[in-house]
DNA sequence: GTCCATCACATAGAATATCTATGCATAGAG
DNA sequence: CTCTATGCATAGATATTCTATGTGATGGAC
């Protein structure tokens, strides 16, 4: 059996989105190789799911698109945070901080 | 608005489960109290996530269950974990320290 | 000039986990 | 006798993610 990259995004995939366009804007496929990478591959992001979830959070307000090239000279959909997205990413890190924080404390208790 | 207990469980409820059994014996409902009790309350167990999880597990093979009395003297199904449990409990814990710390790191990261 | 890998977006369908809501039953306190 | 806490159970809805597939463009290899 080949070595999973471990993907388990388990509930954290839209905060490390906003993560990733805090810095500015950023299209999809750019947004997926950067989670990985910056996990040092710990995750995957799969197609199937990094789409979808950029729908539902422009839908949710969120983050805001547009059309543009990619520095590969590609069509590619840029997106940025709007400022309820901001605030959202503030949010969601300190519950994350929280809730991780919670279950490690929990399980490396002896 | 009320402060809600923030349930938001994403995936750790079986880990959870397995080292809420890992000192022995326990019955569901007593699983569930100490689950939130030892996270300080950042965490609440719905009856209607906690049985179908028990269940799934036992079905897993990580558990077993046998029916006693409760501290309360209540009918209760005490479950403990089998050899295979112990392992997916040490296997699970592993996983959890890798993805939570990369999640953490990416969000906590300037 | 053709081929191929990579880039990039898109969506259908299935699987899974969790939540909401409800039901039932019993022990013990008052 | 009634009320609360204890305890198990399940149906149904919702949400997220995964698997699988399709499309097309670009740039480099040959």
């Amino acid at each position: 059996m080949a070595q999973r990259p471990a993907t388990l995004l388990h509930g954290t995939l839209d905060v490390l989105i906003l993560k990733a366009l805090s810095p500015g804007k950023c299209h999809g496929y750019r947004i997926a190789r950067w989670i990985e990478a910056s996990t040092g591959d710990v995750l995957e992001v799969e197609e199937g799911s990094l789409y979808p979830a950029l729908y539902r959070m422009e839908k949710r307000g969120w983050i805001e698109a547009e059309w543009g090239k990619s520095e590969f000279n590609r069509k590619a959909k840029f997106y940025q945070l709007t400022e309820d997205g901001e605030r959202h990413l503030e949010l969601e890190t300190q519950r994350w901080v929280t809730f991780s924080s919670a279950v490690t404390s929990v399980l490396l208790t002896a």
